[in-house]
DNA sequence: GGTTGATTTCTACATCGCGTAGAAGTGGTC
DNA sequence: GACCACTTCTACGCGATGTAGAAATCAACC
């Protein structure tokens, strides 16, 4: 349930229950008890990954971080606990669509 | 545990698990019972990260994947998992360090 | 100011993956 | 045929995660 939300941009407990009923996301369809809804952002919250405004009545939740920027994150951390990253990312290059090649090309090249 | 023996190639559980108790590879150190060893191999065995060939004695285990491979895979899984890949993967290369950058355009300059 | 309905916090439980290992089974060797 | 090494089965503790009820809060209305 972590990316509940990575698509939305800040709301509160009700939306996203609400929000989260409505687009089956990947096998959670089920109407959650807003509780749950709650205990699951504070986890988050206490993980870094949300921010809540407690001011605002309804408190607000807003993503720490972007959803690109997390996965980018998330493959630091791989990329980081390997003794042999060049190696890494030579394979990992290896196997990116031609699209996604060029794409790295062009990022890299406005150095 | 994982990558306990990402590093050697081709081994039998008990040479695994002198090898283990040897090079105390982070937070290891302990002198594993074989049978612990064991465990995780078969485990591995089981998600596809090991191989072991029944046929001689000592079982011989060996990794299925090279631990580059299996590390890009790993960053595949992630970026796969991101509806804006080609985002993702600009964060992602803002974020490598410099020589990785180069190593990046050196592997993506031969195409 | 007290009652009420919405919202949040606390606490809890099942499940799962993982690290660890003992007990029992298997197979080869002397 | 007994013994020893190796493997498989079974199990326990622990932390993360999904789920939610009960209790505490809080804002607002009468």
């Amino acid at each position: 349930m972590d990316l509940l939300w990575d698509a939305p941009a800040s709301m509160t407990s009700g939306e996203l229950r609400d929000g989260l009923a409505a687009s089956g996301a990947t096998g959670v369809a089920k109407d959650l008890a807003v509780t749950t809804v709650l205990t699951v952002l504070s986890r988050l919250e206490a993980k870094g990954f949300v921010t809540r405004d407690r001011e605002s009545r309804p408190h607000l939740y807003r993503t720490a971080m972007s959803r690109a920027s997390h996965m980018a994150e998330l493959m630091h951390e791989v990329l980081g606990a390997a003794p042999d990253r060049e190696a890494v990312l030579a394979r990992f290059v290896g196997q990116v669509s031609p699209s996604e090649a060029a794409a790295l090309r062009r990022i890299l090249g406005g150095d």
